[in-house]
DNA sequence: TTAATGAATAAGTGTGTACTTATATAAGTG
DNA sequence: CACTTATATAAGTACACACTTATTCATTAA
């Protein structure tokens, strides 16, 4: 998945927060609602979004859809951070360079 | 700066364009402005997002803004990051080594 | 000081999206 | 089967925010 989508997706306080409670293990829509404020179709939008940046990975258990985070959604955020965070760490130095020559 | 601010200001595309022209270097508004689109208020406002989220700095020289990344200000996001994704990937592996024994 | 240049701010508008309620779908249970 | 539980989808609403044009501010030059 490409980064933008998963900023897309991390870019929203109740996705964030569904993260945070799935971040210790999977867990199922209905716990994931239970912790926050918002209804429960809101909590399933959300999922949808979540599902489709390739961030959580969905499995069926009876009526029950369980969700866990699926760590290389975050990849491609990962390394383009990364990257660009080191362009950025390089061209400051260069810039605190050539300061210190004038 | 906390990562959800980070977060936010990254969620814009022209944003990220304007982080893509910053990112070999330092660079006057109006030079970022040139390569877009936009008008040169929506220039404006995008780099006082990202001044504000502490993801760029501005010097000034004459009538020009300088502004260039500041690396430290991914900082936040990147430990984040990196965090959630252990985190997501301990729990992945655990999920799989409970299969295993089922 | 007047004019010109570069950038920021003010104010208004349209649209995307994060919600809502209502309803549908799917799977288990009596 | 009817009923309950769990979740998804449909449809509508409200507001945030990414834009616009108009204006102001700041700096340099004539």
């Amino acid at each position: 998945m490409n980064y933008e989508v998963t900023i897309d997706a991390l870019a929203n306080p109740t996705r964030r927060a569904i993260l945070g409670r799935l971040r210790g293990g999977a867990c199922s829509a209905g716990e994931i609602g239970s912790t926050l404020t918002v209804t429960q179709p809101a909590v399933s939008q959300h999922l949808k979004v979540l599902r489709q940046a390739g961030i959580v990975r969905q499995e069926r258990a009876g009526t029950r859809r369980i969700y866990r985070v699926d760590p290389a959604g975050l990849a491609g955020l990962y390394d383009w951070l990364g990257e660009f965070w080191d362009d950025a760490l390089k061209s400051y130095k260069e810039a605190m360079e050539a300061d210190d020559r004038n």
